[in-house]
DNA sequence: GGCGGCCATTATGAATTCAAAAATGTCAAA
DNA sequence: TTTGACATTTTTGAATTCATAATGGCCGCC
């Protein structure tokens, strides 16, 4: 085989910095290559190359791809090497109801803990985000729309449900940013997000917990619709 | 403490079979340590003790303690090895809603999915747990009881979401079975459980995804008490 | 000309080796 | 006697090496 075309002197090297062991700066390096697409679905992950492009040993790669296994990002056949696993339609159908659950979880425990600081900040972010809708203004609503989430999960003061609630929204990250809204669904995502708002300050932690949670189903339709169009 | 009893000539050294992977093996068998106590709670885990014990190397034993940090079953200090995870009453706090969301999720899945051989599958497990209940015997009550929940999982056809709650049982497996349940909160659950069998039968999703709710939450508090007397 | 088995190559799984950080033990001084 | 600095040992982190299963090309056969 030829060489490769793109030469990169020093592409994207993990540099060991004290405090961090090497394998956890691969873990989020690869995650980040995942959502990047630069590394394709259901394409085999050469191991070689990769340490070369990292300038690491096989070492802590092969310990990077077990974790990203675990998450669900990749899969690993024994003896058949890693790939990227595909995102299916249906894993939304899964994902989704899951994570419903999850933010209505929070969304209780949210009303409970929350401090009216609290509360303030995610009205700023609201009407910021409100602002870039008005605006049409996509992935600026999609990223306080993001922080407005997380927002409401930290303030559950639940560490184990935020542990699992990110970690299955890394699954789908890849969907979600792909996801091209139509604008009534858009409007009607605002309008859902007033409503979680207002619900959020009277602290009414049932009905906050229900909002959350026909919002997510509701948001559900839209990715799936986006990745639908690349069938399993 | 004099020497242990049995003396295993070949403790539990882990073979090689063609299929699985030396490190899947070794995460598993980690995790029945972790469970059987035989991995006490905050001790340090000697790499090369349990190389020696397991009979492989350090590569494999490394990989699936990653693994089973990224479970939370265990922590990895940089260069200070790895500890087994206390289970906290906090952590019961914090992981108990989230199964019970979980479970209300499946429930509801379940209502809409499960054939009529399934619930009569569950139903015979139930009145087989009612029994063990009659007599006292709690091991078996623990154990059906335990089946039972995992087949309303099963039926709810959500790998992902069967796969999380799987994940999150593991974490506090070992606070779980230590569980010395008082009659009193025994009976309790078992009318619990009688009418979670009703309201499956029935297929009435929104009101089993209630009942498990609670049903966990209950549960929460005799097994936080088990654990409670071991401060953290 | 196409297909199937055989051998060389390559990639993965695991063991070993090397390097560096942390723990331990020793000795001296306050 | 206690404390603190230094040297030694131990343990972990990472690279390298070895073994083995899978991939791919080649040749013979149908």
């Amino acid at each position: 085989m030829p060489a490769p075309v793109t030469i990169d002197p020093a592409p994207e090297k993990i540099v060991p910095n004290g405090q961090s062991t090497l394998h956890e700066d691969v873990v989020n390096k690869l995650r980040e290559l995942i959502f990047d697409g630069q590394l394709a679905d259901e394409t085999r992950i050469p191991e070689k190359q990769l340490c070369a492009r990292f300038g690491i040993s096989r070492t802590p790669l092969r310990e990077a791809l077990k974790v990203l296994a675990r998450e669900g990002l990749i899969s690993l056949l024994p003896h058949r090497g890693a790939r990227v696993v595909k995102l299916k339609p249906s894993d939304i159908d899964e994902v989704f109801p899951v994570m419903g659950a999850l933010e209505a979880v929070a969304g209780e425990a949210a009303c409970r803990n929350i401090s009216e600081e609290g509360i303030a900040e995610i009205r700023a972010l609201h009407y910021q985000m409100a602002l870039h809708h008005t605006r049409g203004e996509r992935a600026d609503y999609f990223r306080l729309n993001q922080r407005i989430h997380e927002k409401i999960m930290e303030a559950a003061g639940n560490p184990t449900l935020s542990q699992i609630y990110k970690s299955l929204s890394l699954r789908i990250r890849r969907a979600r940013y792909m996801a091209n809204i139509p604008q009534q669904r858009w409007d009607q995502a605002m309008a859902e997000h007033e409503l979680i708002l207002q619900t959020l300050a009277a602290r009414d932690g049932a009905k906050l917990g229900q909002l959350l949670k026909t919002h997510l189903l509701n948001k559900s339709e839209v990715v799936k619709a986006t990745i639908s169009d690349s069938p399993p």
